[in-house]
DNA sequence: GACTGGAAAGAAAGCGTTTACCTGCGTGAG
DNA sequence: CTCACGCAGGTAAACGCTTTCTTTCCAGTC
């Protein structure tokens, strides 16, 4: 491996001189400064990443901790962060997949010294562990997840306005025996969209709450819908807590013989894109996750900065809009 | 910032001797070691992972160079590297959207030192920009890149060969105006499944070669699905070279009142996730991207390992499969 | 002609670790 | 009782870089 030391040893100075011509800091005469870059070409030296950053203090990096990369959400938020993140020059590291809070911890204390800050999605009970596994000068912002007592910036989707302005859609549409298919338990967004899907129906002229088990993948949905299929009294209407349970439900349903939206309406909530591409054409309710991803990245990187303090911006809430299609009814050319 | 000398004078013991308790490393008596331990909890140590690679020379990170992040083709090669890399112990530092050659090859280098290996996926006509960047001794393993030249261990899918058997099913199938609508200039894959789709043509019972421009855009299929619309002389097939852009020439045949697979059959490749639920369902080549990045790293950390030697493993060139579905005239329940 | 001042380049001190080498001490053999 | 040996722990060098502090040199001033 090449270092600055060769470089300067080519260039016939000192490797503070060679230092400085690469870097364009202090003061070199334009004659030596040729020198060194012609000698650093010629070597094909580049610098060290790793040890310019232990000296410097900074990695322009950030950690980007998921729980978990399947599917089109995640694809979309890395996407965000990605796009982000290369406009403020910062690397991402992605630490994925994991289930319970202390795999989660370990994950972020080996990334301590890799790091200038971290963005963690931790939609499970446990938010605070990051607290302890943190050097907590490290800057945080917390995505999707419940900031108890932990005071870092967070971003949220309004999964309660989100699910609640889906039911009154629904009711509206005429629509009474409104089933849930509820997302993973202790998943803050399940118990979200679960809230938003009681208090749409505490005082609406529609029946009591029937919440149906489900985990937020496809199978659970698939699992979800046959129940649906086999009920004797069935819904009049689905709303699943998520697009990728829509889907299995909705391959349930039609398995069964039973038609969307003609026997029982459906909708889901995140408006993956293939959501308008299903047949009918999924009602969601649409979250811009890539914007999310997008402006949470944009928080750190002023936190790193040091042009925003960590407990100046409280929880954010990304407003969410309702998508009418098919599956709720909408005329079948569109949108 | 706590680092080892606070636990070494907490613990009242040299740094090394705290270096070698909690790395396990060297001869600590048992009553000491404790002490150690004791000491690092109640400070919160969390030892410098840019400190202890500088020394080490291990960063246990592989960047992963990609042309861009948007869609689900990219979301599987990712969440497939993701899946190995963890096996493996190694994190995985995500580079992406590099347009031009210049740009990917800064990329790389201010990779250097954070690094123990690159996985890259260069699409494009340039490949061997990334031998002039690299320090040479970095382990490198290409994805779906041109092997010019540069002897890295490179990972194709077998576009040419899947290209050509979704031609043989469709004559099979007895079309024989078969369009096709062809990806990104300079594009390998592009490339490849055009050889694919001329390979097929040559030689068998159907009329000649009709290549309409794309970019595998959703967008570039409907422009593409736009102007097959138009032709006087109608093709009875179309065969877009990837999925997004099927779906896209999908969109406009619709829009236009043409039926699929009625008045025209239609066929993608790459089969992602939303092929099945389109309707009709698409019919596609389906590439494993996943276990691809899986592979690809797994050999990659080989490498790193020293288990491997770059020249051993020429390029290894993942097999596809057909899958016949609805949009090329297969029953309409099913796969 | 001696002194001051400023520009340019070098020497060296780190950054937080790991590890090769060395020292001191207790133990067992002769 | 002395000596060699091995173990536990300390000292210090090293990893590749940035940056502060020094040194050198030369022009300008009185």
């Amino acid at each position: 491996m090449v270092t600055i030391r060769d470089v300067a040893r080519k260039a016939r100075v000192s490797i503070a001189t060679v230092s400085r011509a690469l870097n364009n800091s202090g003061k070199v005469r334009p004659e030596i400064r040729e020198r060194v870059l012609r000698a650093a070409r010629t070597l094909r030296y580049t610098p060290h990443g790793g040890a310019r950053s232990l000296i410097s203090g900074r990695t322009h990096t950030v950690g980007l901790l998921l729980p978990d990369l399947y599917g089109e959400y995640f694809s979309e938020l890395i996407r965000g962060v990605d796009v982000a993140a290369r406009h403020r020059g910062l690397h991402v590291l992605v630490s994925s997949s994991h289930g319970s809070a202390s795999e989660a911890a370990s994950a972020v204390r080996s990334l301590n010294g890799r790091i200038d800050g971290l963005l963690a999605m931790v939609p499970g009970e446990d938010a605070c562990f990051i607290q302890e596994a943190l050097p907590q000068t490290l800057p945080t912002v917390l995505l999707n997840s419940r900031t108890s007592g932990a005071q870092y910036p967070t971003f949220l989707v309004d999964d309660f306005g989100g699910a609640r302005a889906m039911m009154r859609h629904l009711i509206e549409r005429g629509y009474r025996r409104i089933a849930h298919i509820r997302g993973a338990a202790g998943n803050l967004q399940a118990e979200e969209r679960l809230r938003g899907y009681r208090a749409a129906l505490k005082g609406a002229d529609a029946s009591p709450a029937i919440v149906i088990e489900g985990d937020f993948t496809e199978e659970g949905g698939y699992r979800a819908g046959q129940l649906i299929a086999g009920r004797s009294e069935r819904p009049d209407a689905v709303f699943a807590a998520n697009d990728m349970m829509a889907v299995g439900c909705l391959l349930a349903l039609r398995e069964a013989g039973i038609r969307v939206p003609q026997d029982v309406a459906l909708a889901g909530f995140d408006d993956i894109p293939l959501a308008r591409f299903l047949s009918p054409p999924l009602t969601t309710v649409r979250a811009d996750i890539a914007t999310l991803g997008l402006r949470a990245l944009e928080t750190l990187a002023a936190l790193i900065e040091g042009e925003a303090r960590a407990d100046a911006a409280p929880a954010e809430r990304l407003s969410v809009e309702v998508v009418v299609r098919g599956s709720s009814g909408a005329a079948a050319t569109g949108e």
